[in-house]
RNA sequence: CCAGCCGGCUGGACGGUCGCUGUUGGUCGGGCCACUUCAGGGUAACCUUUGGCGCCCCUACCAAUGGAGGAAAGUCCGGGCUCCAUGGAAACACGGUGGCGGCUAACAGCCGCCGGGGGCGACCCCAGGGAAAGUGCCACAGAAAGCAAACCGCCGAAGCGGUUCUUCUUCGCCAAGAAGAAGAAACGUGGCAGCAAGGAUGAAAGGGUGCGGUAAGAGCGCACCGCGGCGGCGGCAACGUCGCUGGCAGGGUAAACCCCACCGGGAGCAAAACCGAAUAGGGAUGGCCGGGCGCGAGGCAACUUGGCGUCAGGUGCGUUUCCACACCAGCCAUCCGGGUUGGUUGCUUGAGGGAGCCAGCAAUGGCCACCCCAGACGAAUGGCCGUCGCGGAUACGCUUUCGGGCGCGUCCAGACAAAACCCGGCUUACAGGCCGGCUGGUAUU
RNA sequence: GCUGCCGUAGCUCAGGGGUAGAGCACUCCAUUGGUAAUGGAGAGGCCGAGAGUUCGAAUCUCUCCGGCAGCA
């Protein structure tokens, strides 16, 4: 199937509040897409925004080298994917895949091992040391609590 | 065979599997202005309704087919294209280029030639106009660093000084010796005139080398070389060559200012156009009013004036000037719509590629069969696996003309780098491989 | 896509054709019972790299490398 991709800054921004899992090869980050964010953010006549499946975004910076390694690097990302962690992937996710050195000659089967483990941790509940991320939710609207239940990463009431 | 020079080409192949994207075709579903069809209404145009082998759009799927580069890079130049600036001319400013001729849409590019330099050679390199238009600079060293002279120094008439020698006179009987005078020699000093050579320095010292000449010297004279001028010949030209002549005047630096010749409007596809959504400070058109003077009109006059002419001011994308042209502060009415975000177009048929033929030394140009060959936009053209091939290092075996070669196994390496509107160049990066031409050397025949 | 600026001592910067400098930092000495401050002395650079112009280049020109900033 298709992958959605995330495309502006705004949504990448918005994801990195979310779950985080760091490997030496990526950092995985997802966030699910709050339905109260769709209500004042898309309503933009950009009707590709009533997909319902996870979304992917990848992020290569320019320290990892020139751009034909970039693109193997995201490429190699993208294959992994597919591949393994697609069954992993919840509905009404956005998941940010941020690149680091390893990913360009790492083998192949050790990437999509890491790949399907981050996948599991990632949704798993916060652990101590992601308390850093609560004082930055403030953007979130506090309505929808009662919605925030153990598949989402966002345990801490809204304050 | 070794060493080297020049030019061109290439930038792993095959298969499996899972994917991305453009185009074309098909299927299912949905929508629908015009087309067609059914039914109804209407004189008709037409309206409502049903269906479609058809048209268009969207979504999903299937099939076929295309899908990174020689540099896509750096952004150093030149264009196309789009928008902005009202058009033209001159001068100035700023920037760039710089042997000559040709090619080209154009260029700082390419080709050919000339001049200079390097290499035994093939060949390579050169921002290669002007230093008698002017200004500036040339540190240190050196007598002097730019008008050409001064200085040291050289030669050196007369004069002076001492020394030596010879002759004469005096003292002395003679000799030895002493004193004086004259002459000669060299030396020192001095200096008219000469300023050319020489003067340790320096990157550079007002032509160079040699011979003659001279008191010493000097282009003072001569030969050759260099330089300048004039003329002849060859060449489109840069320039070359020959002859005559001058008798050397004019140091370097213009990638110092500058002068000369030529070229250049600015911005860039995030240009620009269209569509849809939500909100005003903007623009266009029309009307009213509107600088000075004169004419006309009205009025007995003061004066009024919307008509006509003329003069003037300001603005218009480097600056100034000139010509042409356009516009002008405010109020009212009508109309149109900016910035931002999203989508579509621009977006790939083009100075396109290219077999062959022709012109040309070549760059290149002409004719033309054939071909359509990436169009993405958080950005496609790929991920993984296997086999083969190429390069290097070696363990083992075989072989050898002892340099090596072959077989097999293992390990390593497999570059530089990815379109972003499109072309023509330049520059830079690049593992390895292939082809052609040429030069020097060695060996054999 | 376009444009501008900067690379000099460990750090911050001058110097714009003629021997490479300042401040802070560093080392040694003095001062103090000791430290800081202060005073004196010293070391540290082939001026980002490579070509070229020039007698001579950190400086002028060209080409690369790295960094920073701005406009749309």
């Amino acid at each position: 199937m298709k992958l959605e991709t995330l495309r502006k800054r705004r949504e990448f921004l918005r994801v990195r509040g979310g779950g985080r899992w760091s490997t030496h090869a990526f950092v995985l980050e997802a966030k699910r897409r709050l339905p109260i964010d769709e209500g004042d953010k898309a309503p933009l006549p950009h009707t590709k925004n009533s997909h319902d499946g996870p979304r992917f975004g990848f992020t290569v910076t320019k320290r990892l080298g020139n751009a034909v390694a970039r693109n193997r690097i995201r490429r190699r990302l993208k294959a992994a994917l597919q591949e393994v962690a697609m069954p992993a992937a919840k509905n009404h996710f956005d998941y940010v895949l941020i690149a680091r050195a390893a990913a360009f000659d790492m083998t192949f089967a050790d990437l999509t091992g890491l790949m399907a483990k981050a996948f599991e941790r990632v949704h798993q509940p916060a652990s101590g040391r992601r308390q850093r991320h609560n004082k930055s939710k403030s953007d979130e609207s506090p309505g929808k609590s009662g919605k925030q239940t153990a598949d989402t990463v966002q345990i801490n009431p809204k304050t």
